[in-house]
DNA sequence: TTATATT
């Protein structure tokens, strides 16, 4: 009875708080199953919340800790209400993070200041975080801040700040080493002294050593955060990568098996064995599956938020540009990865693979390269043999009737013309030596050259 | 020059 009045009270009533039970508040939906709650059923053991009570995030946790072991930790300062681990939704991965909400109002509170950044956790490096959850605010109200002098520190940012408003946090983003990235974020209460902030101090000055003037802006959302991390990956691979087709044609059935293999794939990410791909794969299956993985052409990516269009991967629409055919060795890594361009040697066409000088100037989306480069070893070496770990029955990604030359007879072809087939590119390559296979790769959806091969 | 996570 008590709930229900007070949600009256408090102007929230809706259909649920005015159920039969009377129960004005459910905990979550799905994801509070594995969580820790109450059962529902028996009056007298159904734990009440306030009407106001505060949802937790809790952060910086040990991925082998569950929920179990945790409401140890968060009992001592009242009675829980609920408290879940955050799981990734398809792989189970525990995401390190959990969300925890006491009875009482005056719990959380206490949770916070005793915890919030007072202690680590085993194995982490950073002090566990005990603040409300974003659900519990509105609103944006976080700012990037970029083109910061290096030397400054977070007292000389809340500094700069705090006359518009209260800073809830302000964190320098820092290297490895500790050192300024050159960029901050600030937290408001409000999204209105954010405002302000932007308004007053974005392009108002120059800070000594940056190359352009303040950027105070609001922080990047979560998909722009995962269309800047999609894109740093791309460049890191290079979009030829011909590894990105078995993930191509079988991402579903990769990442159903992700679901079977949660607990590997956790134990392997953790231990850091996974490569950036198989990694970027995992973490991003969902992302991945709106990319035409041959990295030419990409579905338009959920133009769908009013705000800034997502640069970038969309941009360079290189199929309309005719482009000469390139040679290159499967070497399972882009040729930048493998720090020096390799070896020069024989142009084919006569073009420089690489902008002159400067391999990593140029936007690696519009790298097209092209050129002869030797085999540096068997192909798809350095992501299938990986993979394999974490799926112990890998399908037959590659197939397996494809032969393979001697080491550093393999060659890797792209920009081929679209109606090129097998028997094509061999009589294409014949009158250089003897070919042993040669194979086009075929999207297996649309039965279309992807226009490169072997 | 966008982090360690926000159902």
């Amino acid at each position: 009875m008590y709930i229900k009045m007070a949600t009256l009270a408090n102007g929230q009533a809706d259909n649920a708080s005015l159920s039969t039970n009377g129960l004005g508040s459910s905990p979550g939906s799905a994801g509070h199953m594995n969580g820790l709650s109450h059962s529902p059923g028996n009056p007298s053991t159904i734990p009440m919340k306030d009407h106001d009570a505060i949802k937790l995030f809790i952060g910086q946790i040990p991925r082998n800790l569950d929920e179990k072991d945790l409401k140890p930790l968060f009992e001592e300062f009242g009675k829980i209400y609920e408290l879940t681990v955050l799981k990734d939704r398809f792989t189970g991965m525990h995401k390190g993070c959990a969300f925890l909400t006491y009875c009482e109002r005056e719990s959380a509170l206490k949770a916070q200041s005793a915890l919030h950044e007072q202690k680590t956790l085993p194995g982490m490096n950073r002090p566990i975080q005990v603040k409300p959850a974003d659900s519990e605010s509105r609103g944006d109200r976080k700012l990037f801040v970029g083109m910061l002098n290096k030397q400054q520190s977070e007292d000389d940012v809340r500094r700069l700040f705090e006359a518009f408003g209260n800073i809830e946090e302000c964190t320098i983003l820092r290297g490895p080493d500790g050192n300024s990235k050159g960029c901050a974020f600030v937290k408001y209460s409000s999204h209105a002294e954010a405002q302000a902030a932007i308004n007053a101090l974005h392009g108002s000055q120059t800070m000594p050593g940056a190359s352009s003037s303040l950027v105070v802006k609001f922080a990047d959302t979560d998909k722009e955060r995962t269309m800047r991390r999609m894109q740093q990956m791309a460049g890191q691979m290079g979009m030829f990568n011909p590894m990105a087709i078995p993930f191509g044609a079988y991402g579903a059935y990769a990442q159903a098996l992700m679901q079977q293999q949660a607990a590997l794939m956790a134990s392997v990410a953790q231990g850091g064995y996974l490569n950036p791909m198989a990694a970027f794969a995992a973490a991003q299956m969902q992302q991945m599956a709106a990319l035409n993985m041959n990295g030419l052409a990409a579905a338009p990516m959920t133009p769908t938020s009013g705000g800034s269009t997502p640069p970038g991967i969309t941009a360079p629409a290189v199929p309309s540009i005719p482009s000469p055919i390139g040679v290159n060795g499967f070497t399972g890594l882009p040729p930048q990865a493998n720090g020096q361009p390799a070896a020069e040697a024989v142009f084919a066409n006569g073009i420089h693979p690489y902008p002159a000088q400067s391999p990593t100037a140029a936007d690696p989306l519009q790298q097209a390269y092209a050129g002869v480069q030797q085999y540096a070893g068997p192909a798809y070496p350095a992501a299938y043999g990986q993979i394999s770990q974490a799926f112990p029955q890998p399908p037959p990604m590659i197939p397996q009737q494809q032969r393979e030359g001697p080491e550093g007879c393999n060659l890797f072809i792209y920009h081929l013309p679209q109606e090129f087939g097998d028997a094509e590119l061999m009589q294409m390559f014949l009158p250089f030596g003897n070919v042993i296979s040669s194979k086009v790769f075929v999207d297996r959806a649309t039965n279309q050259s992807k226009c490169f091969g072997g």
